[in-house]
DNA sequence: ACCGTTAAAGCAAAGATATTGCATTAAGAC
DNA sequence: GTCTTAATGCAATATCTTTGCTTTAACGGT
């Protein structure tokens, strides 16, 4: 066996969940401004040195966890019309990113100074969204959209309000940028 | 005299002076991932708990001097007319935030946790440029247009792929969206 | 099922950074 | 000028980070 390879099953595993699972309950617990890698190492029964190790940093272990759970836990709902499921998605969107907890994912996930790119990966689980609203509004016939457009109208404004200007997109607001998307692409 | 008091002029200002240029020139020299509190506090001639207790920590003290270097040296440039001004300053604030510095700028400026909001900050010098061109416009005789929608159709996407997809926005996708810009609000 | 190889984890000491109480300095008000 | 006190300096302490070496346990081959 020359290469080098990367273990992936048992110990490894098992560890990586440890500590993913240790910060999220202390981001729960103590906030995350006082958490710190020893507080988490503690809690997944491993030493510190463990965690630098594979994360790096605090900074680069935040991020990852934050971007596994920014992961949808499930398709986006079926509402029987194109307009209506971008409308839900967007609007859950919105909400979710805009609570506590998701500017804090957001802003662990753009973060990442590393070459692992926890930012690339929310963006294409956003993408992966639309494409399936996009592939179910073939199946009943309607007529496509663009997702760059939808990223670009849609999404983008939501995460620059939220994470610039700190304001919320209000359930208004958000049906603005449908209507502007609407107008333009459909 | 009764109440607390924030001083300002003398000292106090030298030294925030002196430790954003310490800074400013450690990230040019050294790099952001290699800068430390005590290297900054040498550099400028003061000791690092005087850092830590006027910033917080590294991140904050990073955020506020991004949002500083963000601040725009000048106007914006007249062209001559609204599309043209425009287009020359979504043009050049594409390019200046895709930049290794821009976005470096950008990251730093969102990590910041405290309550001082550097990415506001940086969020009203858009938009006070955009004012700008809005004003002069006006002053033109030409009609003008909604800066929250400049925002949401040109900045925002702009912002949103150089943080979360991680490409370059190029001129042809920059063009794009002031076309679309133009078709829906002039 | 066992063995050899080696990536990954543990351990502990050394190094660096962050915090804090107390002394000192210098702005600002009178 | 003098008083008050916010802000800095200093230094000791606590905490976090890094690193060399040892130990553990996946994985492949037999």
């Amino acid at each position: 066996m020359a290469r080098e390879m990367i273990r992936q099953g048992g110990r490894s595993a098992r560890i990586q969940e440890a500590v993913h699972r240790a910060t999220q309950t202390l981001l729960n617990d103590v906030g995350r401004a006082e958490i710190t890698v020893p507080m988490i190492a503690e809690r997944a029964g491993v030493t510190p040195s463990t965690v630098y190790r594979r994360w790096g940093d605090l900074p680069q272990l935040l991020a990852d966890v934050a971007a596994d759970r920014l992961r949808p836990v499930g398709e986006p709902d079926d509402t029987g019309s194109l307009a209506g499921d971008l409308g839900a998605f967007v609007q859950q969107y919105a909400e979710e990113m805009a609570s506590p907890v998701g500017r804090s994912l957001m802003r662990d996930v753009l973060a990442e100074t590393g070459s692992d790119l926890a930012a690339a990966r929310c963006c294409a689980y956003t993408t992966d969204h639309l494409q399936t609203l996009l592939r179910r509004a073939r199946a009943r016939g309607e007529a496509g959209f663009s997702i760059e457009a939808a990223i670009d109208i849609l999404i983008a404004p939501i995460c620059y309000r939220i994470l610039f200007s700190n304001g919320d997109p209000s359930p208004d607001y958000v049906q603005g940028l449908l209507a502007r998307f609407t107008r333009l692409e459909m």
